[in-house]
DNA sequence: GTCTATAGCATGATAGAC
DNA sequence: GTCTATCATGCTATAGAC
């Protein structure tokens, strides 16, 4: 009966499986031209599959959207909470936040555009679980500004102004980030990690 | 043959003759939809014309498109020169530029959206054109920042990376602008203007 | 689970009457 | 300059063989 098993032991690097190839072909595809411009062929042959091979893992090119958005939400709030939960003042967890959302929104860029620019093409049920998401990102940032604030580090006119400005910027990153640029994602997170205190700083 | 005049005396409020009637049709479905899901009937009709009755005004859908893009790019050059143009320093032609941009990007939403999220859609000769409007742009806000360094007004770590950040956070304005929310385009540009100056600032 | 073939429909753009 | 009708194409998704 061995030899019927379907999952053997996992390798350290698995091969990517033909569903995960598609998320991959998707990504590219969707970042590059939109979730409009690109065709089921298009995600299909970038897979090695033809179009009718897609359906067997995904119900509707949108699915696949969905997932890629749905994942690449998890993964900013994940690391956003990671980041803030780490820092032993208000200070360095702005520090933290910003370094780390603007270097993720440089090294996935093509996920984070998904992210910032596909959502509305989402089906109405999959924006509402999606939106949940952003909630809690949003919470993120804006407790960190809150904390900063009641500390007596921050000075700030309006702390859901300075939340939006400070994601703003990171959130940008995504649109003019060119892997052919000479700044690494990381110098561009140390740069952004004084941008957002200075945000916070009053003369 | 005065009967026959095809352009009588220009009235002060002139009745939007069809080539702009689409051309506003246009920027709405397409700040709405994005420029793959607009369809040239969604076009006419919202502009009460048969499918057929856009190409008497353009050539295809990309020229509605491409026409847009470089009035949006034109106002927003020529917004962003008065500004700086009628400031009597650097931190008043900040002041002066963050405000207008930011309020621009919010009063004017749906073309600033074609603007910064649809340039990929045009023809590469298209996308020429307006990318010298483009580097326009930019001249302006980093001049600004430059002669603020050089007066000593501003401190910052790397000029054209704080333009960037600087037009992140105005440019971004039209990605969350709803015209639902209760903050003004005027009470946004307020706060930037003052969100501007503290990113060139240091403690 | 992958393929070939195609259904069923929407799209950008054009032809030609008025 | 606007219409109706339509072309030619391309699209998402499905059917059914293997």
């Amino acid at each position: 009966m061995l030899s019927t098993m379907s999952t053997p032991a996992r390798p350290l690097e698995p091969v990517a499986d033909t569903a995960h190839r598609l998320l991959e072909a998707a990504a590219e595809a969707f970042a590059d031209r939109g979730f409009h411009a690109t065709t089921t062929r298009d995600i299909a042959s970038r897979a090695g599959l033809s179009p009718a091979g897609v359906y067997v893992h995904f119900a509707s090119k949108e699915e696949l959207l969905y997932q890629l958005s749905l994942e690449g939400h998890v993964a900013a709030r994940d690391m956003l909470r990671s980041a803030a939960d780490g820092a032993s003042s208000p200070t360095e967890a702005l520090r933290a936040i910003m370094a780390r959302f603007a270097t993720w929104h440089a090294e996935h860029f093509r996920v984070a555009r998904i992210v910032q620019y596909e959502f509305a093409n989402l089906t109405p049920e999959h924006r509402d679980a999606v939106l949940g998401l952003r909630k809690q990102i949003d919470a993120v940032v804006r407790d960190v500004v809150t904390s900063g604030v009641a500390s007596g580090e921050f000075t700030v006119d309006d702390v859901p102004d300075t939340t939006l400005a400070l994601m703003s910027m990171a959130v940008d990153v995504a649109r003019w980030y060119d892997p052919e640029i000479k700044r690494t994602p990381e110098a561009i997170g140390a740069a952004y990690a004084d941008l957002g205190v200075r945000l916070v700083t009053a003369r």
